[in-house]
DNA sequence: AATGGAGGCAACCGCCCGCCC
DNA sequence: GGGGCGGGCGGTTGCCTCCAT
């Protein structure tokens, strides 16, 4: 087995030595990595490409931060993991100084085991059937929907300490916000038919924790960039997003003029399995009202609202600004 | 002191995706 | 369009260390 190109030379596997490391270290100081697979010949090196790739990445780059997590990097790798699941390139790189194997080795070995023993479910950030049942694991709080995250201050990571959090990182929580949940648009969708590219957000249970606290985003990308038209559906219109580019940050209410702007209703469509998918929406969406929020917010329309975010977020366990019992939960375990 | 289990971590494996020809 | 290749990523494995017995 293994990759091709470490099938076709003579290669050595295991552990690196002290020398492998630092021919490795100054081939790249000296020349930069270039094409991986060249570098084990130009280094010599009798490694794969990949091999020296993963070395690098995970032990000799030179940004890498050594020594135990920190509490503060503890919850972040919580709060994204409970968005993004285990996207531990993504999740990492909300960790500056941190690979995304160490993130990975850090939560199979020590979060995992945190959160089970505090009785949330580790892939989805619930409770657990056995948690729920037992009033003493949970404060008595008869809440179902309560996640892990709110073991933690209702304040968002991205209020802890902004320096934690890369710039181009907090976009893929606004992305994945939309994608975790399976896509509600009709596989039959015919995107290919319209005139002009139809979107729709389709996942309401949208994480806003960007906008809870730090009023500001931080954006290194234009926004036309940055919103995935793979989190969006059919029935919105993107126009012509407005750019606002490179470095620099820009407050909440202008994101949402951006958003508001970019994104404008058009007709509904007339694929019967469409209307019928829309029905369904609005009928979820009346359900979130009754029993959250009076807001005037319906996933039908096509208005896009934050309260309207916010709102819908709350529902489905996948945000709460309430306090609960479970924020009275000591994370040290 | 020897041994076995648990935990942590580095590295590998296999798959996927994008690019190029 | 499709095949090859390189890079990236998540899952898994295996080794090393520590600790209890």
């Amino acid at each position: 087995m293994g990759h091709t190109c470490c099938s076709k030379q003579k290669v050595k596997r295991g552990l690196w030595s002290p020398e492998e490391d630092e021919k490795l270290l100054n081939h790249i100081n000296t020349y930069g990595h270039g094409s991986w697979s060249s570098v084990p010949e130009l280094a010599g090196l009798e490694r794969c490409g990949k091999s020296c790739r993963l070395r690098w990445i995970n032990y000799l780059r030179p940004d890498l931060k050594r020594g135990s997590f920190s509490e503060i990097e503890e919850r972040t790798i919580v709060e994204v993991h409970r968005i993004l699941g285990n996207k531990w390139a993504q999740i990492a790189k909300h960790l500056p100084g941190r690979t995304d194997n160490e993130v990975k080795n850090f939560w199979n070995s020590c979060i995992k085991k945190k959160l089970i023993a505090q009785g949330f479910d580790p892939n989805t950030h619930n409770l657990l059937p056995s948690s729920k049942a037992n009033p003493s694991n949970i404060n008595n709080n008869n809440n179902n929907n309560i996640h892990a995250c709110n073991m933690f201050s209702p304040s968002s990571f991205f209020s802890v300490n902004s320096s934690h959090v890369s710039a181009d990182a907090s976009i893929d929580i606004l992305e994945a916000a939309y994608l975790t949940l399976p896509s509600t648009s009709s596989p039959n969708a015919n995107h290919e038919s319209s005139p002009i590219s139809t979107y729709e957000f389709q996942n309401p249970n949208m994480v806003w924790s960007e906008f809870q606290n730090p009023n500001m985003v931080w954006s290194t990308t234009p926004v036309q960039e940055q919103i995935n038209p793979n989190f969006l559906t059919e029935s919105m219109e993107i126009n012509s997003v407005p750019t606002i580019s490179t470095s620099h940050s820009y407050p909440i209410s202008e994101l949402e003029n951006i958003v508001n702007e970019s994104f404008q209703p058009i007709t509904k469509s007339t694929n019967p399995e469409d209307i019928q998918l829309q029905s369904q929406q609005e009928e979820a969406c009346e359900v979130v009202e009754d029993e959250e929020t009076n807001m005037d917010v319906s996933f039908g329309s096509s208005n896009f609202d934050m309260n309207f975010m916010e709102s819908t977020a709350l529902p489905c366990g996948m945000y709460n600004y309430q306090l609960s019992p479970m924020d009275q939960l000591a994370w040290n375990g």
